[in-house]
RNA sequence: GGGCGAUUGGCUCAGUUGGUUAGAGCGCUGCCUUCACACGGCAGAGGUCACUGGUUCGAAUCCAGUAUCGCCCA
């Protein structure tokens, strides 16, 4: 028996229904089902250390509906979440937070005590930080961040998202770590992964690498320096324009384009740099832009980018002036011999490249090597995406793994996995093809940080002390994870860290995304849980922001190419932006973000939802609090419109052999094509638009249909025509529940309880054609459209008349084909009941368009 | 500079294989306190579908170009 509140509301439905899903197990994964029949979701992990914003809300939401579809249409979802809290942010707040520094040299200390002053900034700052090992970091990252974590969960399970919280991960627990240190270690085994001696791209700031994935270019204001340098006695000079005149000491060759007119004859001569008197070759190279400066360009070790490519292809010399702090190095380069230049350097040694530029230019102006003043431009330069400093090149030893940016085959099998994967929407493909075909090297993945998954290695030391990198030491499997700063590796002791003929640990740690690109591997128990894996992998979906097409998504499927030769997932959902009212995307670092807790207690989590769930995939949305609203309207509207079917219509259940009449036929009929479009879309990944035609179909269910039928419905025209009406709205009414259950889990939940005993999120999804073959074949749809037409008509006379609708019309003059008068007959008691219709008239007339006349009963 | 996307009433957006008079919601205006709902209902006004050409019997939809905006990359 339906149980209807008198004064249904929407308020407090989250807290309620979160509790009875949790303790009731709703969305608990099944394990024991087959691979066929599980529906597998990999989540993104929020960056836990980092606060929620209303962006969160609204991708987390896509992807809940894709999910509440999924299992209603019977799938058993596999939907765990995860937390990233790797990186910076975190690394900062421990630091801050309990007033310690990472020293990766230190050794573990098991019995290590949480400082008690944690949180007090004042006495940290009196005490002074304390240095501890990186294992014990990692732990401190732990006690802070089960904190945030607990408060993200928290609001994602009052936002309704269905996921399974009892298979949480955290990307730096335990297991993630073994996890990415056991695929590395596979890396290295297949020679996938490897180290070099390379120029890389340094962040001074951070003291670390950067990964091309982590760069972008930013306008910058610089300035050409024209330097003369001297000719051979044969050749005149060349004068070169610059922008980085501190990089003259580095100066290793003079590069123009092999086609250029201007410079053809000095190709194969040399010349000599200014001050430093360094002798260097004049070279061509396509690379060499005649229209930039004078066309002519000084190669350097390395001013850029393009200075690395000069060096590799022109076979080149290393002469590096700058260290990792972006200071001129104390030693000049062997290069310069001459006792002016060895005198010169040293006034440029220890100093920054800014004061060094400072201090070149003073003495270029004084010795006359510079022609005229500094002429200032504007040009890209690389940054890290995090930093605030030009990025610098430095030569280190770094560990890379392949990923097809140096190897053509490797490029085109990643760019064929593609192809296994569906795009929602397709266009983005693209993005993550061209990314692949723009590669210029391997991924390097060596940070040298201390926050993150170490490399699990070691390397020997040889009898002098010195350290042999081309035979590392590597863990056995079975005691990852391990920090080689603290463990030993096997046939050493801790004496030996250090020793000649002993070991040393690596220090770096791996790359963040190292660990993310393995998101499905750790999420579906890669290495541990065979059997689970074996159930839930390739995955069935990734959803994800597009911005991250050329990290997250390409990193996971090179490491799922290289481990299972296999695309990590069959579907891509890619989310789009959240814009401010001023249509500016938003995010943290513009200061335009929202907050969703004081959203979600305003309006509630489904409209919340609603809104969210109108942002169609990949398109960027507005944040629009109208829609919200909107959103709250209809959840108020749906337990209505429930509270009055259900109380009408009592417990009966959908007898659709009970539906004899004509309307009510045809609104039954409308339903079964609505399940068609809205199934079809959800297949299709289109949330948004099966959404929008079950909301435009129910505005036009309660405010036509039901109106028409609410007299018979009461019993005006009999018992069978009532039943009619009652089988009808029970049907159309259980069925949009189904429909709107995956946007508004909250208000669909409490409404179907009123009447049943299991979740609607556990319940069957409609079926079109189930519905469809109970129906007359006959019947015409369209009769609902002329009820609601002449309906409305009616109405607008009233409207028009400023009187009430409740006004009687004594009689309404339908002039019409007869084919329309046909099905206005069909529904001619519904419609002079709800019309308030004295009498109806229907006149036939060839080739008219419907035209309704309506005469009010006369004002009182 | 390259790639991708967008441009439809004041605002946010639909418009799926080109087809009769371009739709919805919000906002606005007016009316109605009707027994599911005033956290409501009914109705109205409002658009040369960015621009210019082309294909077609027919274009918001296809093609070419232009402009503006956004994202990614160089």
């Amino acid at each position: 028996m339906a149980k209807v509140p008198d004064k249904p509301t929407i308020e407090d439905l989250e807290s309620k229904w979160t509790q009875v899903w949790e303790s009731e197990g709703t969305y608990r994964f099944d394990r024991t089902k087959r691979r066929d029949e599980i529906f597998s979701i990999d989540t993104p992990p929020p960056t836990v250390s980092g606060s929620l914003h209303v962006g969160h809300v609204f991708s987390y939401t896509h992807t809940d509906t894709i999910a509440r579809y999924q299992r209603m249409a019977g799938s058993e979802v596999f939907y765990p979440m995860g937390w990233d809290d790797n990186g910076l942010p975190t690394e900062r707040r421990v630091q801050n937070y309990f007033g310690v520094r990472c020293n990766p040299t230190l050794a573990y200390v098991s019995d290590f005590e949480i400082p008690n002053d944690a949180g007090d900034a004042k006495a940290i700052k009196k005490r002074g930080d304390i240095n501890i090992s990186r294992r014990n970091f990692v732990e401190l990252c732990h006690v802070l961040t089960v904190e945030d974590e607990k408060a993200f969960e928290e609001l994602w399970r009052h936002l309704g998202l269905s996921v399974d919280w009892s298979m949480t991960y955290a990307t730096i627990d335990e297991r993630c770590q073994r996890v990415a240190q056991r695929a590395f270690l596979r890396n290295l085994k297949r020679g996938e992964a490897y180290q070099s001696e390379a120029p890389s791209l340094w962040d001074v700031t951070f003291q670390t690498a950067v990964a091309q994935a982590e760069l972008e270019d930013r306008d910058q204001p610089s300035a050409y320096h024209q330097l003369r340098f001297r000719g051979t006695s044969t050749q005149p000079d060349v004068v070169v324009d610059t922008t980085r005149p501190e990089l003259l000491p580095a100066c290793v060759a003079l590069v123009a384009h092999p086609e250029d007119e201007r410079y053809l004859h000095l190709l194969g001569t040399t010349a000599t740099t200014p001050i430093f008197g360094v002798e260097v070759p004049i070279l061509g190279h396509k690379l060499a832009d005649p229209e930039k400066g004078t066309g002519i360009a000084m190669v350097c070790t390395f001013g850029d980018t393009t200075d690395v490519i000069w060096w590799r292809e022109l076979e080149l010399p290393v002469r590096a002036v700058i260290d990792r702090t972006g200071r001129i190095v104390s030693d000049a380069p062997e290069a310069i011999v001459s006792g002016e230049g060895k005198a010169a350097f040293a006034q440029m040694a220890g100093k920054t490249v800014f004061s060094a530029k400072k201090e070149i230019v003073e003495m270029l102006q004084h010795s006359g090597d510079m022609i005229g003043e500094p002429r200032p431009i504007t040009h890209a330069v690389k940054f890290f995406e995090k930093g605030d400093r030009p990025l610098e090149i430095v030569t280190s030893r770094q560990w890379y793994i392949r990923n097809g940016g140096r190897d053509q085959d490797l490029n085109q099998l990643l760019i064929a996995r593609g192809n296994e994967m569906r795009w929602h929407p397709p266009y983005m493909q693209s993005r993550y093809t061209n990314w692949i075909e723009g590669l210029n090297g391997d991924w390097l993945i060596s940070r040298q940080r201390f926050f993150g998954v170490p490399i699990p290695l070691w390397y020997r030391l040889d009898d002098d002390g010195n350290i042999l990198w081309d035979h590392p030491l590597v863990p056995d499997e079975s005691d990852l994870p391990v920090d080689p700063s603290s463990d030993v590796p096997s046939g050493f002791q801790e004496l030996h860290r250090g020793a000649a003929g002993g070991f040393i640990g690596e220090v770096d740690i791996m790359d963040t995304w190292a660990t993310s690109s393995l998101s499905p591997q750790i999420a579906c128990g890669w290495g541990e849980d065979d059997d689970l894996f074996s159930r839930t992998y390739p995955m069935d979906m990734r959803p994800q922001a597009h911005d991250i097409i050329r990290t997250w998504l390409f990193s996971t499927a090179v490491r799922s190419h290289l481990e299972e030769d296999v695309a990590p997932w069959r579907h891509c959902a890619l989310s789009g932006w959240i814009l401010d009212p001023d249509r500016k995307k938003m995010s943290k670092s513009k200061g335009n973000v929202v907050t969703p807790k004081g959203l979600l207690d305003q309006y509630g989590s489904d409209a919340v939802r609603y809104w969210a769930a109108n942002g169609r995939p990949g398109t960027d949305t507005a944040f629009d609090e109208g829609q919200m609203k909107v959103g709250r309207r209809l959840a108020i509207k749906i337990l209505n419109a429930s509270k009055f079917v259900l109380t009408l219509t009592g417990d009966s259940k959908p007898h659709l052999d009970l539906v004899t009449e004509p309307l009510d036929q045809a609104l039954l009929g409308r339903v079964a094509a609505l399940v068609e479009t809205a199934t079809a879309a959800f297949e299709d990944f289109d949330y948004a638009r099966a959404l929008e035609r079950t909301e435009q179909f129910f505005w036009g269910f309660t405010d036509d249909y039901v109106e028409l039928v609410k007299a018979r419905a009461y019993g005006s025209q009999g018992a069978a025509a009532a039943a009619s009406a009652h089988a009808s709205l029970v049907t159309a009414l259980d069925t949009l529940l189904h429909l709107f259950a995956p946007f508004l889990p909250f208000v669909t939940a409490e409404v179907w309880s009123w009447a049943n005993s299991e979740s609607i999120h556990r319940s069957q999804w409609p079926d079109h054609q189930a519905l469809s073959s109970q129906l007359n074949p006959a019947i015409e749809t369209t009769v609902l459209d002329a009820a609601a037409q002449t309906l409305s008509e009616v109405r607008k006379s009233k409207t028009e008349a400023k009187r009430s609708l409740r006004v009687r019309a004594e009689r309404v003059l339908v002039t019409a084909t007869r084919e329309h008068l046909d099905l206005v007959e069909l529904v001619r008691s519904d419609l002079m009941e709800a019309g308030h219709i004295s009498t109806l008239e229907l006149v036939e007339q060839d080739n008219a368009n419907a035209e309704v006349q309506v005469t009010l009963a006369p004002d009182e």
